[in-house]
Formats: C-alpha cells, sequence, structure tokens
DNA sequence: TTGAAAGCGCTACCAG
DNA sequence: CTGGTAGCGCTTTCAA
C-alpha cells in the first residue's frame, strides 16, 4: 500500500477492479456534483429528471451500492435490529427470528442474530458487541438474572424489547406469553382429564421457568390438590440439550411412591425426551401417566404419541417485537415501555387424552 | 438540531446523556491525543504503561466502545459475514447458522442471517443489501438458477461460500453434501431391504434436488431396476411447507398401480407428511411401504414410525463453511475456490426395517 | 436545481 | 513512546 493513493484511483478507472466505486467516480463521470449522486440514490426531489436519469443510468451500468457503513457514520442510522436468543436452533426462537425478519425487512430494516447459549456471560459480549456496531434496536431473550447489563443499554441510548422473559425490577418493552397461564392452563387441563398426582418437569431461573411453576402450583391449589415438592423437578438449561434432560427427569420421576399420573413438562422437546423413556420403559401413555408439553411444536403430531401442547404463538410475538421497535424508530419522542402479553392456547392430542376425560375443549385437528 | 455543535457536546459532559461518548471527549479528559486512545484500545504496542492504564480506566468508567462503523470505514472491514438461507426455521439450515456463528465468533465475526423464503429475486435483493454493508465474505444457500447474481458479487470482490446448493457452470467455494451419494445410498437401502417398486418425492430443482434423483435412477438401474417416470413425484418448493406437500405427494402414488412398496423422500418434513398420510389410510409401514428421508433431524426417532434417514451432517457444513471463509479473509493474496464434499451416512429406523431385511447396517441407537 | 464546505468517529502514516 | 495530518465515503446545511 505503499502506491500513492490518487494512482490507485486512477487505476480504479481503467482497470475496473481492485477498489470500489463511489459516489466520487460517479460524479466525475458524469460531470456532476457527488451531493447530486447522493440525491438521486435518496430520491430527494431536488434534482432535474435529466440529471437523475443519467445519473441512474450509470449507477446501474456500475451495479453502484452506496457504503451503509459511511451513510450510518454521518446519520447515526444502521437500519439493523439485534436480535440476542439462547439458541437458534430451538423451533421457538427461529419462529421468532423469522418473523421478525419478515415484518422488519418491509421497513428496510435488518436483522442481526446471535446467540448466547443460555450463558449469561456469552449473552452480555454479544450484547457489547451489538452495541458497539451501534444497532437502531436490540430485541433479547435475556438468560440474565440482573438488570445491571440493561441499565448499561440505555445509557448507550439504544431502545430494547425484551422478548419470551422478563426481569424483575425492569421496566422495558416487553413482549411474551402469559406463563403463569401456561402453568394454569396446562395442570388444569391434567386435572380435567382425571390426574391426581400432577408432577411438573420444570424450566430455569428465568420468568417463564419460573411462572409456570406459579401457575401450576397455583391450579393444583385452586382444585384441592396439594403441592407436593418432590414432584417438582427442576432442569437448569431448560432450552438446551432438552431431550437428555427431559428422560433425565422422567427417570427420577418414575421412582417415586406413589409415581406421579400427569406430567406437565416446560417445552415440548422436554415432554419428548420424558415421553420416549416412559414409553421405553413400558409405561401406557396417556393411560397410565398422561404428558402435555408447550411450544406446540410442528412435529407434535406425527410423535409416536401425538403431544398435547400450549400454543405460546411465537410467529406474533416477533410480529409484536417488530410492531414496537418500529414504533420506536418511527418516534421522535421516547415511548412509555409497552407490554405485550399474549395468551396461551390449550392443543389436545392423545398424550392427555384418558377414559375418564371431561371438560376437555374440542380435539386437535387431525394431522394434515 | 439548531443548537450549535460544540453546545450540545459541552452537555455530553456535563449531564451523561443525549449523545454517546467519542475517543476524543476521552481523550480531551485525560490530556492526550485521540491517537493513543485508539492505540490502546486495539492492544497497539507503541503506548506507556501508565498512560494505558488511564485511558482504559477512563474507558471502563464511560463504559466506552468504540463505534464500528466508523472503524470500518476507515479499515474496510466490517467483521461480519452474511448468511443467506432459504428458511432459518428449517432445522437443517437453523444447525448450519449455529455452528457458522460459533466458529466466527471465536475469530472475532458476527454473523448476518437472511431468509430468502426460496424465492429468487428476494435472495438477490437480500444479497444487494448485504453487498452495500460492505460484509467480508457470504454464505449463501441459493435458490437461484443462474449464476448471473455470483459474478456481480466477485466484481464487487466479496468472497463467497455457497453450500448445500451449487449452481452450473459456477467455480465457486462449496460446501455441502455428496447428493448423488444421498440418493444412491437412500435408493439401494430400500432395495437392500427388498423394494421392487421404488418411489421418489423429489425436491426442487436445485443441486440437492436433482442430483439426488440422479443417485435415485442409477441405484435402481445398477440394481437392474427400471427407472418409471410416474414413480417420481416432484415437489417444488422443497424446503418449504414441505409437510403438506409430502402428504399431498404420497396421496398421488397410492392412486398409482401397481402402488409403489418403498420411498425415498428429498427431505424429512417431507417423508413425515407422506408417512403420515399413509398412516392415516391405514397402510402398515415399512410392512406395505417402507420410507426413508433425509435430513436425519433430531425428532426422527421419536416418530409414530421412527425415520430412517440420511445424515447430511449440517453442523459440518457450518465449520467448513466457515474455515473456509476465515481462510479468505486471513489471506493476503486470491485462493482458488475449494469444494468440500462431505459424505452422508444412512441411518436406518424402523421405517424400512422389514422383514425381508439383508445387508442392513447396524441400527441406530436405541432413542436416549 | 445545484454544489461547496464541513464533519460523522475512527485509523494509517510518518515525523518528532 | 506520542501525536499531527489526512482521509475512509457519505450526508447535512446553506448559499448560489
Amino acid at each position: 500500500m505503499s502506491i500513492p493513493k490518487f494512482y490507485v484511483r486512477g487505476l480504479v478507472f481503467y482497470t475496473d477492479s481492485f477498489m470500489s466505486t463511489r459516489m466520487k467516480d460517479i460524479a466525475r463521470d458524469l460531470g456532476v456534483s457527488v451531493i447530486t449522486i447522493s440525491k438521486v440514490l435518496r430520491n430527494h426531489p431536488d434534482v432535474g429528471d435529466e440529471t437523475r436519469e443519467r445519473v441512474l443510468a450509470r449507477v446501474k451500468e456500475l451495479d453502484y451500492r452506496p457504503n451503509l457503513a459511511a451513510r450510518s457514520l454521518v446519520t447515526g442510522r444502521t437500519y439493523l435490529v439485534g436480535l440476542v436468543v439462547p439458541d437458534l436452533l430451538h423451533p421457538f426462537f427461529a419462529e421468532i427470528a423469522r418473523s421478525l425478519s419478515e415484518a422488519l425487512r418491509t421497513s428496510g430494516y435488518y436483522l442481526i442474530v446471535s446467540s448466547s447459549d443460555e450463558d449469561p456471560d456469552l449473552e452480555e459480549q454479544e450484547i457489547n458487541q451489538l452495541l458497539a456496531r451501534r444497532l437502531d434496536t436490540l430485541i433479547i431473550a435475556s438468560c440474565r438474572s440482573t438488570v445491571e447489563l440493561f441499565f448499561r443499554i440505555e445509557k448507550q441510548k439504544t431502545p430494547y424489547v425484551l422478548i419470551d422473559r422478563t426481569l424483575p425490577g425492569l421496566s422495558a418493552n416487553f413482549v411474551g406469553v402469559d406463563d403463569e397461564g401456561v402453568g394454569m392452563l396446562a395442570t388444569k387441563h391434567l386435572i380435567d382429564v382425571g390426574c391426581k398426582r400432577i408432577a411438573h418437569i420444570r424450566g430455569p431461573e428465568t420468568s417463564p421457568g419460573i411462572r409456570r411453576v406459579e401457575g401450576y402450583k397455583r391450579a393444583l391449589t385452586q382444585s384441592g390438590l396439594k403441592v407436593i415438592e418432590d414432584y417438582i423437578i427442576t432442569e437448569p438449561k431448560g432450552d438446551v440439550e432438552t431431550r437428555q434432560r427431559g428422560a433425565e427427569a422422567m427417570r427420577q420421576l418414575l421412582n417415586l411412591k406413589p409415581r406421579p399420573d400427569g406430567i406437565f413438562c416446560f417445552n415440548d422437546p422436554m415432554a419428548m425426551g420424558a415421553m420416549n423413556y416412559a414409553l421405553d420403559q413400558g409405561i401406557r401413555i396417556p393411560e397410565e401417566i398422561a404428558i402435555i408439553g408447550c411450544g406446540n411444536l410442528h412435529y407434535d403430531d406425527a410423535l409416536s404419541v401425538p403431544l398435547s401442547s400450549i400454543n405460546q404463538h411465537s410467529r406474533r410475538i416477533g410480529q409484536e417485537a417488530a410492531r414496537i421497535a418500529l414504533g420506536i424508530l418511527n418516534s421522535k419522542i421516547a415511548l412509555k415501555p409497552e407490554s405485550v402479553i399474549i395468551q396461551p392456547e390449550l392443543i389436545v392430542r392423545r398424550s392427555t387424552q384418558r377414559a375418564r376425560t371431561k371438560n376437555v375443549p374440542s380435539r386437535a385437528k387431525p394431522r394434515l
């Protein structure tokens, strides 16, 4: 790189390579100013028709695209929204990523995704990176248990929306399902189908894990059933490697006396793991043990025993998060934090369909 | 914004808000030059220990992070890699995204993902965006059938790696499975378990779809079986809404006389759809019809009839793509395009386990 | 309708 | 070891 700059530029012009085109090059070619090019590219009205035509022609010819990093530097906007999730492979988050990306794209925003692997330190690193890149908004399904990081985000004036998980003591934009409702809905359903000894394989110490347990307990209490702590199995990393954890939890539950006859699992993969383990032990589902999960994943109805579940409406979570994010970005004034709580929906399949059923909502449609 | 700039900056200093910190601010506070700050932040050795300490202290105190957009503008590097896939929800691509992101992160690169929804025009738009952002590399599972777009990428001097799908007439970096091998492996397996009339629900007109058909035909021919065109069902968008398509294809196949007794499906969701439809019609699997898919998705062994499949090693695809991308980024000279062809692996489960089995490789491990 | 001047926040280069 | 000068590619403001 000891070649003087102007010489390099000279080469560009003749060899059509090495460095990429800039507005300056087009301006020189056409004998107009850089500003004019800039205006044309942003559809600014202050340009004569003929000039505009000529510019567009040359832009097309060179397949020119303005450098967005340079633009960002001036405008302070990156048109980039960051999404931080614990695990992209988890269909729940993949679906959110998908709907979010779709919704943002129509407004010209792009999504940059990162995975925290359910590790609070990694999450912090990722968020630091995203902050350094000056993203316009962050959308976060956080695995942190303290609010300090979020205060730091606020200090940088980067708007953010929490999804799926809230933090106590944090007044922020939030979109998620009513998790206590999830716990109640699932547990009440097990009670309705005649289960007497209902266990819960719970999730991690994030808000969904905590609230679903609360809902579970509340449903039991309301129906006059006792909460038995042995029936609550804790699986620390609820959204990672869940099938093995579900199986292990089921192993523990099967050793209890009396054995539970209904299990509400934190999520579907966990329920799948638990169910397979039980089936492998020769236990009949739902006759001996009824099982319900959460997430309503798309393969639930193709399982060896189709799995009852709670629909969390992940698609809507992404859409609502996008709506809030765009609202903030289009508003010149600071908006009050908004909370969108989505109501869960019970989906009944065979894994909870027992003889003594009463009060069961209409069946899920036959598969396909 | 009619407040004079210096006044605004003055406010910053006292109110700790409104605009974000810059190197200039820290330099002023400490009475050193901006350059010194920059050097400290990039671990440049040319800084005295005491100065370095003071800078780091202030940086920490202010929770300062350099503006990466500004840095990019100077260095010409964004430390951003773009991934373009047809569908993030598809576990195959989600897994690739995951492993890719993991591998890149350890070298300081970040991943920006976009979904093309299996739409060539959308894919082009997405790629244009990514090019405008001057990403350091692009990783693309393309749904395009012409190479013109890729020549344009090459003109911008943006290195790229194709994954999963190649294009005829394009000499580019590529990582993917040996798709003809996939077709042969699956079809041969069906032949080995005694199937005589083997159908194929094929994928789209991208290289995996095309090559798998070729492998299917070749396996038939090699075993002295005739290729019957009616037994090949075409499903245009193979990686989108696949279950419905699988079911529909199965409906067509069941109407044929004689009915096929073995089906190789382009991917697992399609196989799931096909299998469920057949089961709902009262057909016994694998006794009446054996089914094999491709992808070896994580729920395959929990299905009502556990699904035989071909493992495509998506994790490795991500890792290899990352390796190639990093190789390009760390090399000062232009490298020759590299091709990594991963060998597929047969996973046998119940959906192809028939009485007349011969020559069947060892069973998949019992679930969990 | 057009464009000159100024500057976004940072780093490369080279002189001291 | 330190820092001044110059400039990355673009937009903003305002004058012509």
